[in-house]
DNA sequence: ATGCTCTTGCCACTACTTTGCAATAGAACC
DNA sequence: GGTTCTATTGCAAAGTAGTGGCAAGAGCAT
């Protein structure tokens, strides 16, 4: 873990404790994941996480990964992005966006910027992103490069 | 039923005609009900549909339904946008994407030139909404104006 | 009307998520 | 360090969404 994933999960934490909320194996456990999952395919699924927590020896229940990340999504922590019949989580401390192949899963982040156009005409429909921190976000729903292919 | 919807349901049994798929009741049910939804919210859940279809005394099986849905977004005459645990469904006969409130699911449409520079970020990173008439399209999570003032 | 085969109903099953309750474990305070 | 208060977790059970097999039934070309 980095010295940069390490200051995410502390601030992340620091938003726990400040909503009241107590600083447990559980949580740091799932945000370790997320923070070290950003490399990567940066978004994980309920499974994915619970399993990486078992794998690392951080005993938990599937049940307390999704009471976690609820929370996490609650406080504007962690985002979510559906993804096929479930929901994959990712850490909101950058704003970002996503682009999503519907075939397997794989997901690319879109810097803000770049869809600004339609978070304003969401907005001038009466669909607001940016109040309340609540959860929200562009999602690009599309074909990767390597399932254009296979598909034909 | 207008003329038009009639119009939109006939185009779309003359698509699975081709596809060498037959005018069965319940594709006709389903199709009736997607034309008729658009005036309103636009997209119906699995259940929504089900439900419609047997006050209209049309006797169909939700898993004949959930059927029906799939090959239609296979044909690409129905789309699929996520709405919290479940997918909504609304006919894609003419070319548009969504923004949704997370909240109450409450769906408005957004023209295609409004969300034109999202999908071209997307295909800038790999993943791409046009070709392959596969499901795709751009989706702005937020808030509806409701639901903000509920929530403080 | 006949026959071929696509579709559906029926039903069991998988995958994902939520919930209630008792036991456990943070953290504030002494 | 120990005590206490209550948030949090494990456990187990149930709820919700979607899928799959197979035999009976329904389109449609002839």
């Amino acid at each position: 873990m980095t010295t940069s994933e390490t200051e995410r999960v502390n601030a992340a934490v620091q938003r726990l404790r400040r909503a009241g909320l107590r600083n447990t194996a559980a949580r740091r456990g799932v945000l370790d994941q997320l923070a070290h999952a950003v490399g990567g395919r940066g978004h994980l699924t309920v499974n994915e996480l619970y399993r990486a927590l078992l794998a690392r020896g951080v005993a938990v229940e599937l049940s307390t990964v999704h009471r976690v990340l609820r929370q996490l999504v609650e406080l504007g922590i962690a985002h979510t992005v559906p993804v096929g019949r479930t929901t994959t989580f990712g850490l909101a401390d950058d704003a970002h966006h996503h682009a999503v192949c519907g075939t397997c899963g794989d997901m690319r982040q879109l810097p803000a910027e770049a869809v600004a156009a339609s978070v304003a005409a969401a907005r001038a429909v009466g669909i607001d992103t940016e109040l309340s921190g609540q959860p929200g976000g562009v999602v690009v729903y599309g074909r990767c490069a390597r399932c254009l292919t296979a598909a034909g």
